[in-house]
DNA sequence: AGCTCAACCTGGCTGC
DNA sequence: TGCAGCCAGGTTGAGC
């Protein structure tokens, strides 16, 4: 289930764990995911320690001596700590083993990515993946109304729906499929309003939406942590309710409308036509 | 450059 | 019960 709040969950879950460790080996029992995980890993990795773990819209970075580790969850990637002894699950595709605690990345659909950059060949922030990334929402260049200019003026001129040009992450990262419905409804916004017409107010609704929603989910999901390191914990699992997404046809929360489904870019979204407004 | 859409892969659910 | 068909949290890359 990841957007960037379970990104950013996973991260906190995972850190205290495996941060300042050293890798002793690395097992990759089914490395076709989004791109082959490098074979190279086997080799380069035992010996190294975890230096810092950072994200970066939905990757996470792990920095060693050598280079970063960019880990990507896809569709329905999760990343656990479990001890060394627990016996493997059907769908766990990497193990990177830290003496007697494992990080395993489990993804059935094999969306994710385990990727390495050298720090010979640059800072992490040259990183092509990363460097057409958003800015982060949570950063001083999103806070108040700089969030909602970044938003203005990477949509002027834009035809697409603000449902896709959010989604994109060409603005703003980590606003996932869920969410996106979620902050349209929360700003007021009708989904296929194209993004080129947003308005400042509307801008400045949904920048704070974005920065809202996303904390809440984070908040919501750091509840969890607490057994993250058992095997039956299921971290980014969220107790926070959606008042759009997924509710076809029910009521409303605040004006009682059935709630519509639409479909955009191949995705599903879900608005009020009554609260959100083109 | 921006837009649309197929593709990657597996599992779970719906409906016949 | 069996099976075809559809849907699912992300992202790239091809072809206009």
């Amino acid at each position: 289930m990841p957007e960037l709040p379970e990104v950013e969950v996973t991260k906190l879950g995972i850190s205290p764990h495996i941060e300042g460790q050293r890798i002793s080996a690395v097992k990759i029992l089914d490395g076709r995911l989004r791109w082959p995980v490098p074979n190279a890993l086997v080799k380069l990795l035992p010996g190294q320690t975890v230096l810092a773990i950072q994200r970066r819209g939905k990757y996470l970075l792990l920095e060693f001596e050598k280079g970063y580790l960019l880990l990507h969850l896809g569709m329905t990637g999760t990343l656990r700590v479990l001890p060394s002894k627990e016996t493997l699950k059907p769908h766990d595709r990497v193990v990177f083993e830290f003496g007697r605690i494992s990080l395993r990345l489990h993804d059935p659909r094999k969306f994710g990515a385990v990727l390495w950059h050298s720090k010979k060949s640059g800072p992490i922030e040259s990183n092509s993946l990363l460097q057409k990334l958003g800015i982060e929402p949570f950063s001083a260049e999103f806070a108040g109304d700089l969030g909602a200019e970044v938003l203005y003026q990477h949509s002027r001129g834009r035809s697409v729906s603000v449902k896709q040009f959010l989604l994109a992450g060409q603005a703003v990262v980590g606003v996932g499929n869920i969410y996106c419905s979620e902050c349209l409804f929360d700003a007021g916004i009708h989904p296929a309003k194209p993004a080129g017409k947003l308005t400042r107010p509307q801008c400045i609704r949904l920048a704070h939406a974005v920065r809202s929603i996303l904390h809440k989910a984070i908040r919501a999901g750091g509840s969890t942590l607490s057994d993250f390191v058992n095997s039956d914990g299921e971290p980014g699992h969220f107790t926070v309710q959606s008042k759009a997404y997924d509710r076809k046809g029910l009521p409303c929360k605040v004006c009682k409308t059935p709630i519509q489904q639409i479909v955009q870019g191949q995705r599903s979204t879900y608005f009020c036509p009554q609260c959100q407004k083109r």
